[in-house]
DNA sequence: TCATTAACACGGG
DNA sequence: CCCGTGTTAATGA
């Protein structure tokens, strides 16, 4: 394990807690659009991102995909967590929106270091609770605005997680993420631009002021 | 009323 | 040429 993976895992966890994920966690390696976990999966192993983004789906009964929230470095899933516990089938489906590192922990060891580890305890717990938040975020935006606010709020969270006010991506691609049709995602994008608050450019987009 | 679907032209890479 | 983009017109919820 490369050294700043570890510095990572040091300011979360303590130190006899880390030895353990050592011997036991796997590291392992995804690029950009790998498939992570699918729907109706198994899942054996919990993940912890220390490097990367992941973007987690959601389909409807029509097979219909939407985006719920992306996990970045040092979060965790707790939709993985609880499957994992109970050895249930994935309800989800996770991508790699760049490169991404992960420690998979094997489900035996996760009720184990829940008794014997407090910082895993933490841990868990903060877990469920961003997860759960980030989730409200996610319906509130999807059941109580509009089109042109849940734009906003998606090339708002691409900008803190990137890290950047230039955002990578073709209309398409934004437009399947949040479900609905490019011709709608070209038109709310022209129209922010008109009123002078980004800029386009192909499969670019420079946000300015939001 | 606003989203979706299909269709088409434009142009940059 | 292929793909992303901008627009329109018809249709749907």
């Amino acid at each position: 394990m490369s050294v700043d993976t570890l510095s990572i895992l040091y300011s979360t966890f303590e130190p006899a807690l880390i030895k353990e994920m050592e011997t036991d966690g796997e590291l392992r390696h995804f690029s950009e659009g790998d498939v992570i976990i699918d729907y109706g999966k198994y899942i054996r192993t919990m993940p912890i991102i220390v490097e990367g983004t992941i973007k987690v789906f959601r389909k409807d009964e029509h097979g219909k995909e939407i985006l719920l929230y992306y996990l970045s470095s040092t979060e965790s899933c707790s939709m993985a967590y609880s499957c994992c516990l109970e050895a249930k089938k994935s309800e989800v489906k996770a991508i790699a929106e760049d490169e991404v590192q992960i420690i998979a922990i094997p489900n035996n060891k996760l009720d184990e270091w829940l008794c014997k580890y407090p910082s895993w305890k933490n841990y868990i717990m903060r877990s469920f609770n961003e997860r759960f938040l980030e989730l409200l975020r996610s319906i509130e935006s999807i059941a109580f605005h509009k089109l042109d606010e849940r734009l906003i709020y998606y090339l708002k969270e691409k900008q803190r997680l990137s890290g950047s006010s230039v955002i990578k991506a073709s209309h398409n691609t934004i437009a399947d993420e949040m479900a609905t049709s490019r011709v709608v995602v070209s038109r709310l994008l022209k129209q922010l631009e008109n009123e002078g608050r980004l800029l386009l450019y192909r499969n670019e987009i420079k946000l300015l002021k939001l």
